[in-house]
RNA sequence: GGUCCCUUCGUCUAUCGGUUAGGACACAUGGUUUUCAUCCAUGAAAGAGGGGUUCGAUUCCCCUAGGGACCGCCA
């Protein structure tokens, strides 16, 4: 049996979208699994579009969420005479010929198509004209000779068997008249080159897929198996674009959801393994198969995302959390201190658990991160005459203990409770205020705690002098 | 318009001819709670429509409807 090898093969014309991604997960998970290789191909041959800032964006991507490819990049432009090597076979072999309609010839032949509502397919003209007969002043395109008569199946992992009419393929180009290969002639060269056993893509390739095969049997390769998968939609129902909003792994990391979580949330987006949810990463790999991949295509669901981001920050080791809370601060908010660093990290149990993104948990401990509290202008004014006696009172108690403790900060409101005639609520909010700035939060004893004894008498003095 | 694909709760999905159609997210209600959350419990919520095949169809086949992809000298 040969040795699996996937491929996943972008373009660098704009940022790689949450879509791709999947794509890119799906033909990792599945060489993984068969314990085969996966690479990165660089589809680089629009000189125009391409970009090295793309193409890093790309690499970069892959990396946070964890797809490691083998071996170097396999950059397409650096490949191009191989390519152009098989369209000169195919024409020597009859597989091809040389094309020279001119661009407004074959715009006519498209406006009258359009005009007639009927598909445009171009009319093979130069499928059996003489050489002779070529125009002098005309550089040919050379198109691929497709099939006229029968079918062609694709037996396709996902979609089954797929049959079309050989003759609703047109003989489509594979050599530009500037000499540069098109892109079905550079993939599949590339694919058979790079020894490809299973090309799994998205759906909108499938058109292509019967083109290629073409390429394939003219030159007597042996045919990748093929998997096209659903596309992603966007919650209107169409394909998800560069242009969609929130498609980028940036636009996820930068609110703090965690490649992990991504990455679990994508792999149960189109496919399924029974009732179950969680997948750690080597539990992905040892289940994924084709077998539970859907048909349909299905929808990004934020709340899902999010819903799935707060599983792992509930559930990963605190301090792989604090780590990647910190890099995630130092990325999109600002570097935390290290002495604070220190009281964030104790208090991350608490910190967490009212959090669906590394934002809110730096939201969330900002009264921790910030020397100064910003005060919630509507909160603030829960700060009254009696308050300020609650926050005297405690203050005045707090001073005289040693080392804080639950225990003792509990008897102190306790006792508070008693001689202020009031409830819980009449201690801990106004305590919450001057501390936080806010009158929500995190438990009123996690607070003084997490602040220490210092950090606590600073703020409660700022708030009755 | 042509070709191809798809169709189970709002969303992601389970079911591989016989189930009270299950789970998860979201939603609603109740409970726990010093606030906001968490957590727990409960609830509402689905087989697009119509024909077949079959003792029996969500499941197999056909038609209709709806949705999607492709239709570049882009990839």
């Amino acid at each position: 049996m040969l040795k699996v090898a996937t491929r996943f093969a972008p373009s660098p014309t704009g940022p790689l979208h949450i879509g791709g991604v999947r794509t890119a997960l799906f033909n990792w998970l599945y060489s993984k699994n068969q314990k085969g290789n996966f690479y990165l191909r660089i589809e680089d041959t629009d000189k125009e579009r391409s970009k090295d800032e793309y193409k890093n964006q790309i690499i970069k991507s892959l990396k946070w969420i964890g797809i490691n490819y083998d071996g170097e990049e396999y950059i397409q432009s650096t490949k191009i005479e191989d390519h152009i090597k098989v369209a000169n076979q195919l024409l020597k072999n009859g597989y091809a010929y040389k094309c020279y309609c001119s661009n407004e010839e074959i715009e006519e032949q498209k406006k009258r198509a359009r005009q007639k509502k009927i598909p445009y397919i171009y009319d093979r003209k130069w499928r059996d004209k003489k050489e002779a007969d070529a125009p002098k002043d005309i550089r040919p395109v050379i198109r691929f000779k497709s099939k006229i008569d029968g079918t062609t199946i694709l037996k396709d992992m996902v979609q089954g068997n797929v049959e079309i009419d050989n003759n609703t393929i047109e003989d489509f180009i594979i050599l530009r008249n500037d000499g540069t290969p098109t892109y079905n002639l550079s993939a599949s060269v590339d694919d058979h080159q790079m020894n490809m056993t299973h090309v799994i893509r998205g759906d909108d390739h499938k058109i292509n897929t019967f083109k290629q095969i073409q390429i394939y049997e003219a030159m007597k390769w042996k045919l990748p198996a093929f998997a096209h998968i659903p596309l992603i939609h966007t919650i209107e129902g169409k394909k998800l674009s560069k242009r969609d909003k929130a498609s980028t792994l940036d636009d996820y990391s930068k609110i703090g959801i965690m490649p992990d979580a991504l990455r679990n949330y994508l792999l149960r987006l189109g496919w399924s393994y029974k009732d179950k949810e969680i997948f750690t990463l080597d539990e992905s790999i040892n289940f994924f198969n084709m077998e539970g991949i859907g048909k349909s295509p299905s929808k990004l669901d934020m709340s899902r995302i999010l819903s799935m981001n707060e599983h792992y920050i509930k559930n990963i080791d605190e301090n792989d959390l604090f780590i990647q809370l910190t890099e995630y601060c130092k990325l999109y908010k600002s570097e935390i201190k290290s002495d604070k660093k220190e009281k964030i990290k104790k208090s991350l149990t608490f910190l967490k658990n009212k959090a669906k993104t590394l934002e809110d948990i730096f939201n969330n401990g900002l009264y921790i991160i910030r020397d100064e509290v910003n005060f919630n202008k509507d909160d603030v004014k829960l700060i009254d005459e009696k308050a300020r006696n609650v926050i005297s009172d405690f203050n005045s108690q707090f001073e005289k203990i040693d080392i804080p403790s639950r225990e003792i900060l509990e008897s102190i409101v306790n006792g508070l409770i008693k001689s202020h005639s009031t409830n819980f609520k009449g201690i801990g909010q106004p305590l919450r205020i001057a501390l936080t700035g806010s009158k929500f939060g995190p438990g009123i004893y996690d607070i003084i705690l997490s602040l220490g004894k210092e950090e606590v008498q600073k703020r409660l003095s700022a708030k009755i002098t």
